[in-house]
DNA sequence: GTCTATAGAAAGATAGAC
DNA sequence: GTCTATCTTTCTATAGAC
């Protein structure tokens, strides 16, 4: 019998929820960290049903994952496409330093170091991990390209990643966005002709 | 009627109930943030019983409130009591740098600035906000000795505040106190003869 | 001040119809 | 794939005896 309309309808519906629901997922853990929000937020936020959150993830922890996988992903490719632009070393790791943040809110990535969920779970701590793991290797290389050696680099790379990361924690404590400003001018004030 | 003795036995039991509950509250919170502990958790964790609980904290906020304060207050004192120790001031800032910290375990305070219960209350989030403007001034101040500029002395207090609040997230995210102490290494490289 | 018993609400998930 | 109804456990507290 021909049903193949209908199937094909049903995976249409089936994508939109799921992207739905990993968006909200996204949006709230962003806001409030994975630890403070329920699949029933994640439900009122997207507008989808109960049954079709557990359809798609059986367990907070599969829909968080999925969540922070994205958040993860993205982060890097948009740390990627400034460090790998055009321009002198300098100039690029200027670039990422001073890019737009909002630093109030806290970073997506390095807020989850912090929160009870991801902690108490290898799964949902290996994005974060690699997220951070690779961010550090691509300012490293840029560094290696300024002429620092290999060790040196990698030094650097690390307290430059630590600058950004500690500006987010002290814009949030302080609620004012200058401190990452400041956080990143001291540094790059230091580097500055080294 | 004689009753002092009773008076005072009570008084006794009603201080350790509180100060028990408090140090636990503080423990539990550094292990796991305050959005993740639950007052029975406290409760078990002290040995407390639950009307001891409501009786000294009538809200989990009245627990938090207490625990966070103590926190932020031995934090402060632990950093001035090194940052205003003898010594230059490049080796007094040294010193707070590379000070022993459980860097894995991430910074009890800093870890505040994105915990839902901390950052939805004005008043638990006010010790978090004055710990970090305190230790940006207690650090500015070395860096000013140092014969820095006022403003650049704050800038670099800033950094190297940040520095250390990066340092955690780092430590945590790839669970290896080596990013701490190369992220510290890194920034000392820097302003070592400046 | 401390204890035990109790309670309303929410979290996290399951059951089973459609 | 999605929906509604149901369920268990935990959270955060309150009540009232001692």
């Amino acid at each position: 019998m021909y049903d193949g309309g209908v199937k094909t309808n049903y995976q249409y519906r089936g994508v939109d929820a799921r992207e739905m629901l990993v968006a909200s997922a996204q949006k709230l853990f962003a806001e409030q960290g994975v630890e403070a929000t329920s699949p029933r937020q994640v439900l009122e936020d997207s507008g989808v049903g109960k049954g079709s959150l557990y359809h798609h993830f059986p367990t907070k922890r599969d829909l968080a994952h999925a969540a922070i996988d994205r958040m993860s992903v993205a982060s890097l490719d948009n740390a990627r496409s400034v460090l790998m632009s055009s321009g002198t070393p300098f100039e690029r790791l200027s670039a990422y330093l001073t890019k737009p943040r909002d630093a109030v809110a806290g970073c997506r990535v390095g807020r989850l170091t912090s929160d009870a969920t991801v902690m108490a779970s290898d799964e949902l701590q290996q994005p974060v991990h690699d997220y951070f793991t690779h961010l550090i290797d691509l300012v490293a290389e840029v560094f290696v390209e300024a002429g620092a050696t290999p060790k040196r680099a990698r030094e650097r790379a690390i307290t430059a990643v630590a600058v950004i990361q500690g500006g987010y924690v002290l814009s949030r404590a302080l609620d004012d966005p200058d401190l990452m400003s400041r956080a990143v001018t001291g540094f790059l004030d230091l580097i500055e002709d080294r």
